[in-house]
DNA sequence: TTTCTTGCAAACACTTTGCATGCGG
DNA sequence: CCGCATGCAAAGTGTTTGCAAGAAA
């Protein structure tokens, strides 16, 4: 999604647009790296360096309200944001808490074949695995 | 896993038994309906009236460190904490927070299918749907 | 001009930790 | 008797909220 599209989708909704929240939504739905709300944070205030951790948890929230973002939660603490929200696998390191998105034919398989075994689509997905990556795997 | 196999283990590992220590980990073992710290902390109460909710934090950590319980942490708030070791879907209702366990045959075949493509076997997954159970359904 | 957003601080909820007392092995 | 567990309170996180000032529409 381009600077306009996003801007018209925020207007549509009936938010307002300001550098801010801009520079927020950018960063957060370009990301691949499933950031927390901090590291945003610590991006978007080499922008903005008066803006405020609160901001950023707003606009998140937005985000995720109108369907553009994911809130992954973790048993570690922090919750990650995701942008993809097409079927894909989350590969967590469970040493260095990086993560990278798998996706496949595969993955859409499994994931039309829970569909049809339960009978109903579910509104919402997550695949998550957890090994060391491999940085960590060296060590 | 019963009384004096839990209780094996347990020393096994060097933890000493308590009767707090022990009624929460059958309550936690046992529970179908994944738990939060504080639901496992209710029930405990009603038998040891003077119980923590630290010493249930403390236990729960204890089995996820051991390997028999998984925490799970979600985009809303508190970890629910699941016995299930063996490959399941985790079924929410996003209406009442519900949660009940799917296994299926089916989906254990992809996701040793989509393990085999990535050419590592991760140390833990986690298979997460999202829906409204048929109770908030109706409403 | 009206309404929403920002940024700050305070409030919040969940979880962990420090420490004295008490129980388990 | 030694060491770990308990229970309390306090400290820590991550996240949300109340509010005054400022910006968007």
């Amino acid at each position: 999604m381009n600077t306009d599209e996003l801007i018209s989708k925020l207007r549509e909704k009936g938010y307002k647009v300001t550098p801010q929240r801009l520079a927020i939504c950018e960063l957060a739905l370009s990301s691949k790296d499933h950031p927390t709300a901090d590291q945003i944070y610590q991006m978007v205030i080499k922008k903005y360096p008066t803006i405020s951790l609160a901001t950023v948890y707003q606009t998140l929230r937005l985000l995720t309200d109108i369907g553009l973002l994911r809130k992954l939660g973790f048993s570690g603490d922090g919750s990650r944001y995701d942008p993809n929200m097409a079927p894909h696998i989350n590969i967590f390191c469970l040493n260095c808490g990086e993560v990278h998105d798998y996706e496949a034919k595969s993955v859409e398989k499994l994931w039309s074949q829970i569909i049809g075994e339960l009978g109903f689509k579910p509104i919402e997905k997550r695949l998550d695995l957890y090994t060391y990556c491999d940085k960590c795997k060296r060590k």
